[in-house]
DNA sequence: GTGGTCTAGACCACC
DNA sequence: GTGGTCTAGACCACA
């Protein structure tokens, strides 16, 4: 995992961010072992208790799960999952709108747009 | 203008692209004179250095001229923003595209939750 | 408020306990303005991060709500205070119950004793 | 047995209740023989003077009486275990009926709900 | 070893 | 001054 921090965003809200992106894209597989608290920040170069901050938040979602002796996992509950994947797809969406609106296109254009590059894709 | 930098990209490259952003999405106007390099580098919290840099490059592309006594402005050759507009629209749908990909969703899914945003839109 | 500690149960919870217990019972009041973290933290004898986080848990429960400059205060939500109370009183029944059975009365002698105290205090 | 102390009241006193609430539940079965003092005292985590003197009142109150040569034991006069019975179930609901109030319920109300909750635990 | 809690003390943005 | 974040380092229960 490749671990970048924006410096206007808290560390743990970003961290929270990350390990769910890495759960809903596969990077992180249900039901699987996370490393240690103390791992994990060591790898993401934060505080334990930063990390632990933002695992104790997943583990209110819904997204992971701790064993007290033996670790924490990622909840093999595919709906979570599924329900986190589709708010990072509409975020991703109403990101991208704006950011094309920004640029001046209207909403019919960037849909052509979307559907020519869709066309481009598919004769690759 | 915000300011804002990544730690995993160059500071310079970095003030490129949000200088570019803003002159293709009217935030700087065409043929707009712009602050002096200490005013802008003060303002973005980087070296006048690093903002030197990133405004010769921006000439070199042709976003911005300089005329040595009265300083620097944003070109008024709209073929000049309007090709940046379509790289960064370009960029935009890429990267937008990937993510979507990342999380699992088909080309066709993606096109499809779009149609249906649009939509939402055109209702409100 | 009066500040008190059991040792098997983590402080912040039992700081969210009591202070949610103040704000159903009326010792603070809704939209109240409350002391500082740091405040509250010194007169209870815990750490300012302690109280920190029980208050951030009683924010995310709704009990309270924070302006950034101005302080913490209570809700105004009678709703979300009537919930709480709610729970504190099924609480309330619940160990009296468990305690009373502990104790080897049945529920029919339970609600026998009940009904004769509360026909001593009527006559009280 | 689970020990558990408050700091706003003796250690000595708390004892107290904890062995008589040991006894008229169960947990200590009439005549039974008690542990040596030293024992009792290193299990709860207290000094033996403090436990010695809970005992001593104890026995005072004729809950346990002591034979010279051969150690404590628990009464086995049903008549004094069955009054502390009393004593702590009139305690429960006296406390019960506090905080009920606190929170604000009528005596009315109260009884409601626990009639209502025995109903609940009935169809259970 | 694991997660969890707590403290002490620092720094930040906001107004 | 306020809340908020972060770090460093300690201690605990559990198994």
């Amino acid at each position: 995992m490749v671990w970048n921090f924006r410096s206007d965003l808290p560390i743990y809200s970003q961290l929270i961010e990350q390990i769910k992106l890495g759960i809903v894209s596969g990077s992180f597989l249900p039901g699987e072992r996370l490393a240690s608290v103390r791992d994990m920040a060591m790898e993401a170069g934060v505080n334990p208790n930063t990390m632990q901050r933002a695992l104790q938040e997943l583990e209110r979602e819904g997204m992971v799960y701790s064993q007290r002796t033996s670790g924490r996992f990622v909840t093999d509950d595919m709906r979570v999952i599924g329900h986190a994947k589709q708010r990072f797809a509409e975020e991703q969406i109403r990101s991208f709108l704006t950011a094309m609106e920004k640029l001046g296109y209207t909403r019919g254009e960037i849909l052509t747009m979307l559907e020519e590059k869709e066309t481009e894709h598919d004769n690759t």
